[in-house]
DNA sequence: TCAAAAGTGTTAGTGTTACACCCATGA
DNA sequence: TCATGGGTGTAACACTAACACTTTTGA
């Protein structure tokens, strides 16, 4: 560095990471939320934060955060916002930054997050959260839907191999609608993007229905021209 | 508060507010860039930027920078991204916070720009930027891009009434390739959202072409179907 | 054999693209 | 009157939405 050791006159903030947490449990969307057992709040739910540290990015620290409740790396995680309003946390200001990930549920640790005394709830069903956190799932939501359109993030909420009907029914949780199964799928396998393998799943139906799988080379090689479910 | 009177312990962190403005002159998408006499980096090029103080909101914080650049309230103002990378200033660790914001380029207080050393660039020509404020401008060009698809913030950047093509080079401008004359008018017309007034501005054309000037209140009459400008 | 779920096919309608053509006016 | 940029019309095509129909299999 060339430059003379000064340090800039400025104010200093504490920085909360806060981390939104969805999963895909066949037909819902779900959010896994903490029961907080500590202040202040105790008593009600919110999402899983923690502070920044002095020596990790924003990124290294919420996946910290992510490893510390689940057990799981290498998740998909987005920022989505930073809220900084003066009062938003009642004990002293706090700045928040705020991630969400999108993890296969089957995955996930069930006994780390017993021990952090984290539910999974319908994201549709969740109980009222703490501070402005409400917001930050609004804010997640509306983001999870514009990129749902547009990127094959959908497939970070499934298994590895999955039917053409869950994918369905996790595009009809994510919008809130009704899609046609026979639109639906055309749409999907034109995009050229899934293999389809010759097991067949059987489970509730009779009949049983194909298992798909995401492939990423297909995908990279096709994204360019941009993908478009809905809309 | 029901709080117990404890604080939080945890690391703080200065904060910076970093702002992209961005005007357009006609033809060309603009951003607006400070030439630093001041360190670090004295002398090259950089966001107009400052420290977010302890008194107010991330959103406030970037109305007051906005406001001393360009003496312009009220403009259109949206946060893009933390930027928290542990060495992304040189001088000491800052988590940067990022706006852009579009304004009318005439409404623009040029002598207070210059007071700041402040110069336009058209986007595409724009010098090397300081830190990673290049990633920051990136940023912001791709988020106006989608927005611009289903919002009209385009008319944002031109003055009260403008003509057809004006609007089509700004799209244009931000889209970097051309669209149909026709077919531009046709749908941007097709969505009710614009009134035609009888003036005609004669410029540059021999045959002049019609004022319009963009209706809110039809737009927020129509708005709930979304808006699709681009495909 | 019937009911249920998966999956295919057909069609009308809508939106998009490309491009030919007409209009008004200053030089 | 002609060159120029503004503006309109239209036909081909692609995509979408709605829904009827076929397939498979457990009960």
């Amino acid at each position: 560095m060339t430059e003379a050791n000064f340090t800039y006159r400025a104010d200093s903030f504490k920085v909360a990471i806060d981390c939104i947490l969805l999963g895909f449990d066949q037909r819902e969307l779900k959010i896994l939320l903490i029961h907080r057992n500590f202040e202040p709040a105790k008593g009600s739910w919110s999402l899983m934060g923690g502070f920044l540290n002095r020596d990790e990015s924003l990124n290294d620290s919420a996946k910290r955060i992510l490893y510390q409740l689940t057990g799981l790396e290498d998740i998909y995680l987005e920022q989505i916002f930073v809220f900084g309003d003066i009062n938003r946390d009642p004990v002293e200001r706090v700045l928040s930054v705020c991630f969400y990930a999108l993890i296969k549920i089957e995955d996930y640790d069930e006994a780390l997050g017993k021990s952090h005394d984290a539910h999974w709830f319908p994201v549709q069903k969740r109980p009222k959260l703490v501070f402005d956190h409400e917001q930050m799932v609004e804010a997640t939501l509306n983001r999870l839907r514009r990129r749902a359109g547009y990127q094959p993030i959908g497939f970070e909420l499934l298994p590895e191999k999955f039917t053409m009907m869950q994918l369905l029914n996790l595009y009809e949780a994510i919008y809130q609608r009704s899609f046609d199964v026979g639109n639906f799928s055309k749409k999907i396998l034109s995009l050229g993007i899934l293999v389809k393998t010759d097991e067949k799943l059987r489970g509730g139906s009779k009949k049983g229905s194909y298992l798909y799988s995401f492939d990423q080379e297909r995908y990279d090689s096709v994204k360019e021209k941009g993908f478009r479910i809905i809309g």
